[in-house]
DNA sequence: GTCGTTGCAAAGCCTTTGCAGGGAA
DNA sequence: TTCCCTGCAAAGGCTTTGCAACGAC
């Protein structure tokens, strides 16, 4: 039976917390903070138990290669911001599947990545700031 | 000075011809149908080669992983066949950028990726057959 | 002949796996 | 106590690089 530990615990709270994509080195860093010994290949593993319960779920950004986020979550896309080079969840969908698939195609899915600045930055960036 | 070998010619011959979004292992394979003896690292080479001279351009498909596509083509967007495999270019553009993107976010550009069944997949599957 | 290019093999990077010690139940 | 989980290190798979031979110009 699956246990749980304390290296688990941190990395769900890592995406409980930040609440969007995460990539592996992500996870490691944001987890290292909860469990200072964590190891990458105790994430590799759990990133892949949590994807086997479901949990998780994988996908490539076109940018920033392979991220995970928690499943569960309404239809949504992707925003990179190329400042803080975070992805975000955008809520809802301004697609017409229907006019974006040619004549004897047949649309079963399809996903969405913007790429900009999100509103943290453009906000800093307007001050002189900004975050990395 | 850069030279012009067999092997690039074949590389570029097999972009012009099957004119859709390729990943290594396709280029590779439909290279050594035109030179036989055609290695792995130069198609790597070469593909990098035809990245800096801005021939090629390079994405992460959600679902392939690396692909590399012909550059200088309009606006356009991908749908990926789960029966053959294969990604196509769909030019046109039906999202609405600006209904996508939220208050105080700045888009800059997207993509997006539809997945389903192809016109000649699913014309072979109203026949019984199946085509991979 | 010069020097960019190629094939082969070794090296790198990211991810997975083997193993023995450690910890949850 | 049982045996799943973890850290460490070695191994895998894909991509890049070193090197000597080759070939475009």
């Amino acid at each position: 039976m699956k246990r749980k530990t304390t290296q688990k615990e941190a990395m769900r709270d890592v995406f409980r917390q930040l609440d969007r994509p995460l990539g592996i080195e992500e996870i490691l860093k944001a987890g290292r903070e909860r469990v200072p010994a964590l190891n990458l290949a105790t994430v590799y593993r759990n990133v892949k138990l949590f994807l086997e319960e479901g949990w998780l779920v994988r996908f490539n950004h076109p940018t920033l290669g392979t991220l995970y986020e928690r499943t569960g979550k309404d239809h949504h896309h992707h925003f990179y911001c190329r400042i803080c080079e975070r992805v975000f969840e955008l809520p809802g969908c301004a697609l017409n599947e229907k006019q974006a698939t040619p004549e004897g195609f047949v649309t079963e899915s399809h996903e969405i990545f913007l790429s900009g600045v999100c509103m943290s930055c453009s906000s800093h960036v307007l001050e002189g700031q900004c975050e990395v």
